[in-house]
RNA sequence: GGAUUUGUAGCUCAGUUAGCUAGAGCACAUGCCUGAUAAGCAUGAGGUCAGUGGUGCAAUUCCGCUCAAAUCCA
């Protein structure tokens, strides 16, 4: 501001000056302003200003390369950037790695449709081939996610994140099954999986599809073996059966027993002086389908009684046991359900919780195996037919028909595929206590939503063992070894530590690309027949077990585990927390993490998924090129990620409007300390003005609120403060009151300096607490601020400011807020009296009160009329008065062309006959030369 | 079907141990200002606290059921 005699009144008024643009042009700036901080490498800069302090450890799940990233993983990111960004802001030196998950069978299938596409097919390319296309894919897609992520602001270790197919990693993901050998608790079993015998392999979920098949379906009768007076007195000698129903016939041979539910009614019926158990419900329509003409209910109970209890098995000479199970349904058959844990996901699992074998007599190619009595070499699906003929020769069909219903067929063939348990290695959640450690760890670890303990307990509680078996090419290898002789499997730690080693310097590749013997340590035997034959294992381990050991990583790194925070989607409570969990438990002794958030999915405006087919997907790289990545953020910041949240068109323009507000803030701040420079002209806050005072004491109150909710991870209170402190204290009360003082007194004035002090330390505090947020608007804001001469280059290399007592007057802060209830009433009675909003200064007002409110506003008699901002006020006493009078009329005087006050003594200084005395002395003072 | 959740104004959120007329910001309407200007100020109108039953003197709050939505599992 020039000190020249001005040419006009307007040019001695002290209008805000700053080039800090009103519009934020996020689309255009942010790139540019990313582009400054990878240059100038400001992840170190901020680890380096932090070196030596206490480190907060946020360990990044690795999110699976394979693609774009969409609102789930674009939020992941934002809130672990606020979790970094502040916990750096309050003096952490906060490491932050990035991760990638690249195994897997998503990026194989990807591969596979890539060779589909250029008409190579999968048979004629060696495993190694594969492989190495899918390394590729991978890394063409952490390149691509690299930027994507970056863009949002988040700043890490991008030139070098973790990815579980780096040698080392998978060499470390080896070792960690070596370490659960060493332990004891993996053993090699048999599960239930989709089998297709016509191409003799294990297909994944994703390998399946759906199609119309026609099944001969069949209700059979086992005959009880167990008294049938356990049940109910009145079966006492009679001849009692359960009535089971199959549409896979070809599996009763590996019948291992029954499943019933244990809430469920269940009737004993006689027809034809032979009793059939069955559920009540579906009496009728099993009674229909049988053609029973006149069953006789003669015993009901509940499906609890039947616990334990025996049948035997129609053409076989062995037991079938009764067992409870959650899942019997009613929605067809007879509520008793046939169980072949070799054959089936749910038989699989109640046979394991039975302690049944796991009985599988057909072999890959889908014959029964040549031990089976009377269906040996047969093929199971021909088998059907010559197993329903026995049963009508037995006299334990009840019923056969054609039933057609969707069932799996292998994608590639096409073929109906089957059900088929087949060895796969295991982890046990038995053997050495896991489960049980687990759920003590659990309960020490602090988890937001507090749920998330409750959760994860069930989720142990009922756990089954984890398969960790594949049947894939893109993976870390189980390096388990066959004995080429007598098929004796050979699996140990010391091998596994053996070709972890070779892994290390080869990749995982190793295992395909060199013959056994280059695998194998000098010495190896088979423990059973001494021989020196083998062959590899090919199963690949569960991606789950590459993920659940990146904390290892952390470790290689140089950082302590357990680390402070995981903090993903709530579906990893079943995923990544809980392979964690496990496999840290097993390795360490202890849970990795001490700290676990989930947030919730993003969904639509009507708070349903999103989906391509619905058409309601919201990407974020079209946030970035419509809003930019501030406007993510201050989304990402708004809610509270605890829960499913929206997020929609709409709710972006809501979110855009609140930025504007936060940005005309700043501008606002800015303008109006031109010609200020905290170093010289900043007056002590003790000498300050009393609403400077109160400003800047709000101010520090906002500090500690801000503060607080970074702490807990609450991100959304940390907005609803910065925003409603903008909005509020600030630009409707504040600034609107300052504007008088700020433009029409001298530029050097006790008067200005006061509050462009107090601007100063408010708008420096507003960006420092807003940087974890808005990153790149609060570093722009800190490029216009006016230096104290030490400040750091970024804001985000600062450290949030702490509240200061020495800044906060309690008292004054209860006065204010009552002259502001008091301002409230005047505003009011301003707007009925025609005078509201901008035409406050053509207005006088009068309040009439007594006792001790007269007193205090007394008080404040001089300051009265700026707080309102009006021409005149006085205070009048009025012993009548039962409650605040205010009275409005219209200014007395004439409008002072400077400062827009009516006052008496408008023109009273001749040099300046449109201006009041005020303004008058103030030109004089602040331009000596006029 | 099971585990874990959610439902308060058009939007995003508060609402403490059950206790005054259920609050805030934004949006909206109306008016003002034109010295924060694709800004600013003021006032105002918006709610069957998803529905329903119960326990309390008293329920948005505690309990049951129903509906809708989400995640994981089956």
């Amino acid at each position: 501001m020039s000190t020249q005699a001005p040419s006009d009144l307007k040019s001695t008024v002290n209008l805000p000056d700053n080039s800090f643009p009103q519009k934020g042009n996020l689309v255009q700036a942010e790139p540019a302003r990313l582009q400054k901080w990878l240059s100038n490498n400001l992840y170190q800069q901020i680890r380096n200003a932090r070196a030596g302090k206490t480190i907060y450890n946020l360990h990044d799940g690795p999110p699976y390369a394979n693609g774009k990233i969409h609102m789930g993983t674009a939020l992941n990111k934002i809130l672990k950037d606020f979790v970094v960004k502040s916990r750096s802001m309050m003096g952490y030196d906060t490491p932050y790695i990035p991760g990638y998950d690249c195994h897997g069978l998503p990026i194989e299938k990807k591969v596979e449709e890539e060779l589909e596409k250029a008409k190579l097919k999968k048979q004629d390319l060696s495993a190694l081939e594969i492989r190495k296309r899918c390394r590729t894919f991978a890394e063409r897609h952490i390149a691509d996610m690299n930027n994507d992520f970056s863009r949002l602001g988040v700043l890490g270790e991008w030139e070098n994140p973790y990815q579980t197919m780096s040698y080392q990693y998978e060499a470390d993901t080896l070792r960690a099954l070596g370490n659960f050998i060493r332990q004891g608790s993996v053993y090699r079993g048999f599960k239930p999986v989709h089998w297709c015998t016509n191409c003799q392999t294990a297909l994944a979920e994703a390998e399946v599809t759906r199609k119309k098949h026609t099944s001969p379906s069949v209700y059979v009768n086992f005959p009880l073996k167990s008294d049938p007076s356990q049940i109910d007195a009145q079966l006492a000698g009679k001849k009692v059966s359960v009535i089971i129903w199959t549409t896979t016939p070809w599996t009763l041979p590996a019948n291992l027993g029954i499943s019933f539910s244990a809430s469920f009614d269940y009737s004993a019926v006689e027809v034809e002086g032979e009793v059939y158990i069955i559920a009540s419900e579906m009496l009728k329509i099993v009674s229909e389908k049988i053609g029973w003409q006149d069953p006789k209910v003669i015993a009901q109970f509940k499906g609890a009684k039947l616990d334990r209890l025996l049948a035997q098995h129609p053409f076989i000479d062995r037991e079938s046991l009764f067992m409870l199970g959650d899942h019997v349904t009613l929605e067809a058959g007879t509520g008793c359900v046939h169980t072949a844990p070799g054959h089936g996901h749910d038989d699989y699992i109640i046979g394991k919780q039975y302690g049944l074998e796991v009985y599988c007599p057909v072999d890959s190619r889908g014959k029964f195996k040549s031990d089976v009595e009377r269906f040996g070499e047969k093929q199971v699906f021909a088998a059907n037919k010559e197993i329903i003929e026995l049963l009508k020769e037995l006299n334990v069909l009840l019923k056969h028909e054609d039933y057609e219903h969707e069932y799996p067929h292998c994608w590639r063939c096409s073929k109906p595929v089957i059900f088929r348990a087949t060895p796969q290695w295991f982890i046990s959640m038995d053997k050495t206590d896991l489960r049980g450690r687990a759920l003590k760890a659990i309960r020490e670890i602090k988890w937001k939503p507090t749920w998330g303990d409750e959760r994860m307990h069930n989720m142990f509680a009922d756990r089954i063992d984890w398969c960790i078996s594949r049947q894939r090419t893109w993976g870390v290898p189980i390096a388990a070894l066959y004995c080429k002789d007598c098929d004796t499997e050979l699996i140990s730690a010391d091998l596994i530590d053996h070709v972890a080693d070779i892994f290390e310097k080869e990749s995982a590749d190793a295992w395909y690309a060199r013959p056994v013997e280059e695998l194998v340590p000098a010495g190896t035997k088979c423990s059973n027949c001494e021989s020196t034959n083998f062959r590899k294992e090919m199963d690949i381990m569960d991606v789950w077990l590459d993920s659940g050991v990146s904390w290892m990583t952390m470790e290689r790194r140089g950082y302590q585990v357990p680390v402070d925070l995981y903090l993903e989607g709530s579906d990893q409570y079943r995923g990544w927390f809980n392979s964690s969990l496990v496999c840290c438990l097993e390795m360490k002794g202890f849970s990795p993490y001490k700290t676990c958030i989930t947030h919730g999915y993003v969904l639509d405006k009507e708070k349903e998924k999103m989906s391509k087919s619905v058409g309601n997907v919201m990407e974020p790289g079209k946030i970035m090129q419509q809003h930019g990545a501030d406007i993510l953020r201050l989304w990402a910041s708004s809610i509270d990620y605890t829960e499913d949240m929206s997020i929609s068109d709409e709710i972006l323009k809501r979110v855009s409007e609140s930025y504007r507000k936060i940005r005309n803030t700043a501008k606002y701040a800015l303008g109006n300390l031109a010609g200020f420079s905290p170093a010289t002209d900043t007056v002590p806050f003790k000498d300050m003005m009393e609403i400077d005072r109160w400003a800047v004491s709000v101010s520090q109150e906002l500090i500690k609120k801000v503060h607080k909710a970074y702490e807990e991870y609450e991100f959304h209170l940390a907005y609803r403060e910065i925003l409603g402190f903008c909005s509020l204290e600030l630009s409707s009360l504040y600034f609107d009151i300052l504007k008088d003082r700020l433009y029409t007194y001298p530029p050097r004035s006790f008067e200005r300096r006061s509050a462009q002090s107090a601007i100063y330390i408010i708008i420096k505090t507003l960006t420092l607490l807003s940087a974890p947020i808005t990153a790149f608007t609060a570093d722009e804001i800190w490029d216009f601020l006016p230096k104290e001469g030490n400040e750091a280059s970024s804001v985000h290399i600062a450290e949030f400011p702490s509240y200061d007592s020495s800044l906060v007057e309690d008292d004054l802060l209860t006065r204010w807020e009552r002259l502001f209830t008091v301002r409230d009433r005047v505003k009011k009675a301003l707007e009925e009296g025609g005078f509201g909003g901008g035409s406050s200064l053509k207005a006088k007002v009068s309040l009439y009160t007594k006792g001790e409110e007269l007193e205090f506003l007394q008080g404040y008699q001089s300051q009265l009329h700026f707080i309102f901002i009006t021409s005149q006020t006085e205070v009048i006493a009025d012993e009548s008065a039962t409650e605040l009078q205010v009275k409005v009329q219209a200014a007395n005087g004439q409008k002072c062309e400077r400062c827009w006050h009516f006052t008496d003594n408008t023109g009273a200084d001749p040099r300046y006959p449109t201006v009041c005395s005020r303004c008058a002395n103030n030109i004089i003072a602040g331009w000596p030369n006029q």
